[in-house]
DNA sequence: TATTGTTTTCAGAAGATTTTGAAAACAATG
DNA sequence: CATTGTTTTCAAAATCTTCTGAAAACAATA
């Protein structure tokens, strides 16, 4: 496969793309932590996202290079996201990946497993430290307590509203919508400093 | 996940907490990771919150059994994160830290923060790269240019909805309680398929 | 069944991140 | 400015994560 041209400029739109592609490889890989996934798998990602091909092992394996373990284990854990799919052609032994197209669903797969990973494990744990504080019955509110209670009220908050975003296809880009219209009323404009009066900090 | 084989009861309301002080921060420590911080990081901020307490440097590196480097260097992050605040105590040359404790301000400013390294960044790169594409100035529209666009939208509205959340204080607070009670109605009976965290495992 | 093409696995190598500890820098006081 | 207590820095060590590559497993065909 063809390296980088002397010049990036080159005729055929699908070469002119061809340095734009592994930009945004790069970036997106770059980004590869905030998500929670390694800067290999994010490539891959960005690879099958941004052509928006069906590629076979080999094909990502020439275009990133990397091992053939390295692929394999990368498809694997997207798949298991969510975000790419198997696709098999007629009459051709190779399997092929190809990306989810629509970001929202994308971005609602990834926040889905990582609230199943991180978030309810927490919560498991936050409750189980409660419920023994708790069952000693005669002293019901220390600042401990209070402090603990807080954290579950805010985790569970966050998990639902993170279920309403991740729900059935669609009402996540609704709510969003709505979100980013309503609030102007809720809240005011969002650049001008409401003169709230503080409480203590 | 092993209870307490033997009685870890004590007396005194202090004693009777100093196991859950424990799990609750071996709890956000292994939190950590999402959001993007190290697990010592998570464990002296997880400290500080849950007594509540001004601690100087020395009592951190006592009770998590961690360097002087290491605990200096966490708090210095995590007055960076601005989730935690030095405090002077007459007549002692100590400087001693203690926790933001409204956990919505602590949110807002690890999202803050995280916006700023990780999104902004990326949206620089999203947008020089489809500038580049688009100074051909031929064929405005390639499913690479589409594709492109579709991401930056995405993260543009998601910057947007970050900055209503993480705005004046307050706001945030307001906007995800609007929303929760506002997104039955728009999304209609979302909840009707129960959206359980629980599960068995 | 043997053959051939493809995918998965995993121990060890390579790489990245975190932690330590001791020295240097800093700052308050005598 | 010397002393003493405190904080910061950073090279090296420890630890954790990711990647490789070759072997094993798998699967389609003859």
């Amino acid at each position: 496969m063809g390296a980088t041209p002397d010049n990036t400029d080159a005729g055929t739109p699908d070469d002119r793309h061809e340095h734009d592609v592994e930009r945004f490889i790069e970036a997106w890989g770059r980004m590869g932590s905030v998500w929670g996934i390694s800067r290999t798998m994010a490539e891959v990602h960005a690879l099958l996202y941004i052509t928006g091909e069906a590629m076979c092992t080999d094909d990502i394996m020439a275009h990133l290079e990397i091992s053939r373990g390295n692929a394999s284990m990368s498809l694997r854990a997207l798949l298991d996201w969510g975000v790419i799919a198997r696709v098999h052609r007629r009459g051709d032994r190779k399997e092929y990946f190809q990306a989810e197209q629509d970001i929202w669903s994308i971005f609602r797969a990834i926040v889905r497993e990582r609230v199943k990973r991180e978030v309810d494990p927490l919560l498991v744990s936050l409750h189980e430290i409660r419920d023994r504080t708790r069952e000693h019955g005669d002293k019901p509110e220390t600042d401990i307590d209070r402090r603990l209670d807080q954290m579950i009220v805010f985790f569970e908050d966050a998990t639902r509203l993170a279920d309403r975003f991740t729900g059935p296809s669609g009402s996540g880009l609704k709510l969003a919508a709505s979100l980013l219209n309503a609030s102007d009323k809720v809240v005011g404009r969002v650049g001008g400093r409401s003169s709230k009066r503080k409480g203590t900090g």
